[in-house]
DNA sequence: CGTTTGGTTGAAATGTGTCAAACTTTGTGG
DNA sequence: CCACAAAGTTTGACACATTTCAACCAAACG
């Protein structure tokens, strides 16, 4: 664990830049903030359901996942982060954390104190409103998961969140246009999809024989994005990636 | 549509003071919010997808539902909502629905310009933080949901939103200890839940025979609350209804 | 009183889970 | 650098939860 140099927020900061332009004096804010930074191991929790954090975590480069596990011990990723996210945010007000985030790749992550983001909050309103706004594209994403989960088919599913990460992972610069680095295992699929790790492989070689996707050695490569888009469904609206005005 | 009256805001109020004490004045501030209340009917929608409201809209009276509506025309409810809850408060922050909100019941609903909230909340840092810790419950919420619905069966997922609906409509006074007036049809039960209404039946036949549940006319009463819990895999702490010290 | 809405039932079809084994790749220590 | 273990992927057969379809019933309603 290590303090943080200036650079290690460009996540962040490049992630609030494509909402809305910073003013030099919130760039100099953010870039000041106190950070804690640590390299993780993949498949370590970074906190627990139940903890009572005093501080959140900026992913800085990796994937990680919120997840819960069930009473019979089954475990449901309810999200992936890309770098730049703050799964934890939400305990900023809610002081018990119902979900725990774990890694799913190697991570370096940023531990910012809780008191540090509220003072923050409260002296620019606008800071206040981008964080919450991460917060509520957070829950966007959350409900479109539980549509996808409900509602799709498992081969139309994986084809959703195969458009979801492309998407999210091209809005912070880890993607290209129709390809990318994405170092999920079956079983993570699984998880997140509220399918065995058995369909999931089947599902896979559905895409794969349709000639829509390419999915080796943890690299993506979109075929035929068009369908792809059509088979999973997916409108990416609910990831409010658009520019708006700022407030 | 009329002008509202001091004492529509009461559900929201009371929603509030269950987190913390509301100091003199912000109680002033909050029953002086102008606001527009409506009467709609059942089965109406407040706002739909894609919509830009204005607006935010407070639930008064009767219940509402968020839901998104698949490619193929099929609905997911992501949530149910209750008294005093606010479900498109999200728009605060992010331009475009992306869920529709319909009324299940006949409803009262208040509706609140976005430029008066978001003077609230930059006057009063107290404010932001209780709206914003709103839409950090409601994410809660969803991502329970997803688990409910990606990692359990049918039987368990009923119990599950059972034993939610009762806890949250008895945190607003709607609730006696182990009943309530629920007034959700089977086939909106299958869309929240993803099941079809003929299963969503028959798993209701298995809670009932199991004795754990009567749910009749409108009005369930839970037999076996502690049973339902464990069926459900209940733990209400998604739900951050517990007190919390003011920030 | 007919019509609509919501609930109930049964049988057949199907998507997905489970189990168990084999295979492949990756990582690691001797 | 090989050998072995561990992790991830693939396959097949079978079980089962849930869907679909179609009909019927009961209560509410105008």
């Amino acid at each position: 664990m290590r303090a943080s140099s200036p650079h290690e927020y460009s996540p962040l900061i490049s992630k609030l830049e494509s909402i809305f332009t910073l003013t030099e004096e919130e760039r100099e804010a953010l870039l000041s903030l106190p950070m804690q930074v640590a390299a993780l191991k993949e498949d370590q929790d970074i906190v627990r359901e139940g903890d009572r954090p005093s501080r959140c975590c900026l992913i800085l480069s990796g994937l990680a996942c919120a997840y819960k596990v069930t009473g019979d011990g089954r475990r449901q990723i309810v999200s992936f982060t890309v770098p730049g996210d703050i799964p934890d945010l939400q305990s900023l007000h809610l002081k018990v954390l119902d979900t725990s985030i774990s890694t799913l790749t190697p991570c370096r992550v940023g531990f910012i104190q809780h008191e540090i983001l509220h003072d923050l909050c409260r002296r620019h309103y606008r800071f206040a409103a981008a964080f919450w706004r991460e917060t509520l594209v957070d829950a966007a994403i959350f409900r479109e998961w539980t549509v996808n989960v409900g509602r799709r088919e498992a081969y139309h599913r994986m084809a959703h969140v195969l458009c979801e990460m492309l998407m999210r992972l091209r809005a912070v610069g880890l993607a290209e246009d129709h390809a990318c680095e994405l170092p999920i295992t079956q079983a993570e699929f699984g998880d997140a999809l509220g399918v065995s790790t058995v369909h999931i492989n089947r599902v896979l070689q559905a895409l794969r024989s349709e000639g829509l996707i390419e999915l080796k050695d943890e690299q993506l490569n979109i075929l035929d994005w068009e369908r792809l888009r059509e088979v999973g469904d997916f409108d990416p609206t609910y990831l409010h990636l658009q520019r708006e005005a700022p407030r």
